[in-house]
DNA sequence: ACCTGAACACCGTTCAAGT
DNA sequence: ACCTGAACACCGTTCAAGT
């Protein structure tokens, strides 16, 4: 109750896609869905998510807190009407007729969007964040870069879902290392760290930390790039080429 | 402060390693770490993350909230721990020589344990995440799985960071699926909706709606699967695919 | 039907006090 | 140094009242 309309839609697809019902009668309204989350997304640009309260949201607005309560019907509205706002692409988009430059092109979109909003990525997906207004664009723009290739739809599907899963992640954990740069700790706190981390527990790692991977001595690697930028490309340049060995194997055998 | 011990180290880093300084002086503490991650973990898996509150961890042992506090900085540093105790693999494990088959059994181990604790992958990864010990572990079982193949160590951990995110992004659709089987609208909230996404601003999404898939008319499909499991298998074909395909390159030109 | 003000039932966390 | 009890500064949300 109250989180879906009497049509049955979660309340808020239906504010997103703008087919929900405004009361005729009574005073004309003082907000509009818009315009509050317009003021949660200045909020969570500047002090991140965590400073998004009903509180101040309403204030920045100049309203009172409950105010708020006639246009969402919960916070938890709110945020979902924020995640699929801060999706948002440019206006008009011209992607490459090659469909693996065209991915790239479709992954770099997302990925600037959520450089924009970062905070969008914190908030949990809900039941319908696939049939939100951002959302449906984006995935029909990424329909249409694979336009080109021998897939099905549910295929189609799963692959845009394994690229934006993986900007995603990339985003956040660009987001992480950015944060604090990783922790600078005393020699003693690394020697305890190494010692436990042992060669005969964890052979591998171990091995790479030896080798001065990731956690090195210095406090922080002055040169080293610490951007997620290798990793980013390597995971597309990976999808790209499964996608190209089984086209291949679908034109094989037909 | 209050995040980072003496050391440098984050907190729950060192708590989650044992080694973090134990007071010696004074009454002999009543709690443990583990009990207390521990009966977090019960409440989580019974009623969600939502019902973990301080408060809530401390009446289940029988102590007093403020008494968490001698044991864990904040509820953020819980939540860590948390998280990191979630991802617990099988004490043994037996990974098949095969590269291939060993990358899809160390990404069912993760399933697993994700499936177990599916809070786990609300919890905000913290800059330390990927040193934690069951993180540890897990890393360095993949590389293991890995160890027949010609990747560099970055190359691996990014296989490894692909494979795992995938992963946690599946486990989550299919529980936000399975929370709601989507959601059941009225033959008129689905109308207004399909006008919504019309045509001709959204050809392709429109397309794959009108031929049944995704929004369907009747309220649930009763014979769809409805699980995720081929998503989830297409997502590992393809990246073992690209794998194979790096592979032969490199084979190729050495 | 809108917006308001007071109030409720929580939270995480601080602090001074007891042992 | 442990654990406690009272208190603080929030938060989301309900509700009755005004217009």
């Amino acid at each position: 109750m109250g989180d879906t309309t009497e049509t049955g839609l979660p309340r808020a697809l239906a504010i997103a896609w703008g087919v929900q019902d405004v009361p005729q009668r009574g005073p004309s309204r003082g907000l509009t869905h818009e315009r509050i989350v317009a003021a949660a997304i200045e909020i969570a640009d500047a002090h991140g998510l965590g400073a998004v309260t009903m509180q101040a949201v309403a204030k920045s607005l100049d309203f009172t807190t409950m105010s708020l309560y006639r246009y969402v019907s919960s916070k938890d509205e709110l945020l979902r009407l924020m995640q699929d706002a801060a999706l948002s692409l440019p206006e008009e988009v011209e992607l490459p007729d090659d469909w693996r430059a065209a991915l790239r092109a479709w992954a770099d979109l997302i990925r600037d969007a959520y450089r924009v909003h970062p905070w969008a990525l914190e908030i949990p997906r809900g039941q319908a964040a696939v049939l939100m207004p951002r959302t449906v664009r984006t995935a029909d723009l990424g329909l249409a870069a694979m336009s080109g290739i021998a897939l099905d739809d549910g295929e189609k599907i799963a692959v845009l879902l394994l690229i934006s899963q993986h900007v995603a992640s990339m985003v956040e954990l660009e987001r992480s290392l950015a944060a604090e740069g990783g922790f600078t700790a005393t020699p003693e706190g690394l020697e305890k760290l190494r010692r436990a981390i042992a060669p005969d527990r964890f052979p591998h790692i171990a091995a790479i930390m030896a080798a001065g991977g990731y956690v090195a001595d210095a406090p922080a690697p002055p040169d080293a790039p610490e951007g997620v930028d290798d990793e980013y490309e390597f995971g597309l340049d990976l999808l790209i080429a499964g996608l190209e060995s089984l086209e291949r194997r679908a034109r094989r055998r037909p």
